[in-house]
DNA sequence: GGGTATTGACCGACCGTCGGTCAATATGAT
DNA sequence: ATCATATTGACCGACGGTCGGTCAATACCC
């Protein structure tokens, strides 16, 4: 019986980063307890001694990845001096890079991660709308956009455009994905009052 | 051992409904195979000689409640000969009133819950949509909306107000709820370039 | 029409897995 | 030495799912 100590904050983190791993590769629901605890070498009780469930984990495993997510986005914003299209091509085109890293094989249908999905989306967008809010602005006072909601059209767009593409959530079609995908560029610039053109650049990835 | 036997189309639904009540009133997760068996009195064997899964299960009641309500959408829809805007606030009415039905006490936050909700929120969106699309299309040749896509954006604004104002799905504050509710008929008249104030029925409900 | 084979709806004891508990114990700080 | 707490792992109980088997209705044959 060996026993390891580490400071709380360690062990805490440890737990997260080895849980989202084995989340991400082979889902939540047939994701065991156990599993962490081996990948580890840590014993049952450790575990929820840092949290009081697996649904707590899952949580903070959660926010952990958000917060990493979001204060990725918030840094490359503030370093970043251009006017508000430009703003928003990054925000979009660093969001989707950062977004396809922890997806790679979760693209497959998962009837076991949609719940985590769901919730993940739901927090990212509470802390991502704020962001491309105040670039919205920026927009409206260059004269480019034009709206009386930048917040809840952020809010729209951003629904929109990961619950619509994402396949975690459902097995769209790959023929609907391209349909929207082409049609998101007139469908945001109808919502900001943006020159025809501006956001080309979306479906241009593809 | 009392023996019941049934014609198989009748003891399915049966299953089916009973299940359905029981998710809705504690929670997919919360729900056990033997309350279902329980509230029909039924054997486990017998559930299982139907649904090879709890989670097959949970798929066929999603599937049944989305075929009736769209299929009751779709009628309304056919004995109806208004224009485009009155369609519009037909759709949304009804459908509003009978999602309330079967959420009576739904509205609080239900962890166990969130994967059910979100993909009955996708196999709605997929039925539900090609209606709205429709209405906007004739909304397009009457002149009063004016969209070169009219399909997805009735997806656009249809995941963003089912997504949105799901408490189902993620706890939002009372204030982001009529934040978003107040702001909903602009984003969409911006969507559809609808004249101002087409959709101010909107808020007025709250 | 009566005997027999076949089907499949239905039953319920049983099992394995897995989330979660808890009392004992090792460890480090004071 | 003492105390707080980080760590351990045996143990529990709930629950999803399996499986061998029962029984009535129907189809088939003589």
């Amino acid at each position: 019986m060996v026993r390891t100590v580490k400071k709380p904050e360690e062990r805490r983190l440890e737990i997260i980063l080895a849980a989202r791993e084995l989340f991400e590769t082979k889902d939540y629901e047939n994701t065991t307890m156990q599993d962490v605890m081996d990948k580890l070498g840590i014993a049952k009780g450790t575990i929820y001694h840092y949290f009081k469930s697996k649904e707590e984990l899952l949580e903070a495993v959660i926010e952990h990845t958000v917060i990493e997510y979001i204060t990725g986005l918030q840094a490359l914003l503030d370093q970043s001096e251009g006017d508000a299209v430009t703003k928003m091509r990054l925000l979009i085109t660093a969001g989707q890079v950062t977004e396809q890293q922890g997806n790679i094989l979760e693209q497959m249908h998962r009837p076991g991660n949609i719940g985590m999905h769901t919730r993940q989306l739901a927090v990212t967008l509470t802390g991502l709308a704020p962001l491309y809010a105040s670039v919205i602005q920026q927009g409206c006072e260059e004269g480019v956009f034009q709206t009386a909601h930048p917040l809840e059209s952020a809010e729209l767009i951003l629904t929109g455009i990961q619950f619509l593409t994402d396949l975690g959530i459902h097995p769209w079609q790959p023929e609907d994905l391209i349909r929207r995908v082409m049609a998101f560029p007139a469908l945001i610039e109808a919502q900001l009052n943006a020159p025809k053109g501006t956001f080309d650049f979306l479906s241009e990835h593809f």
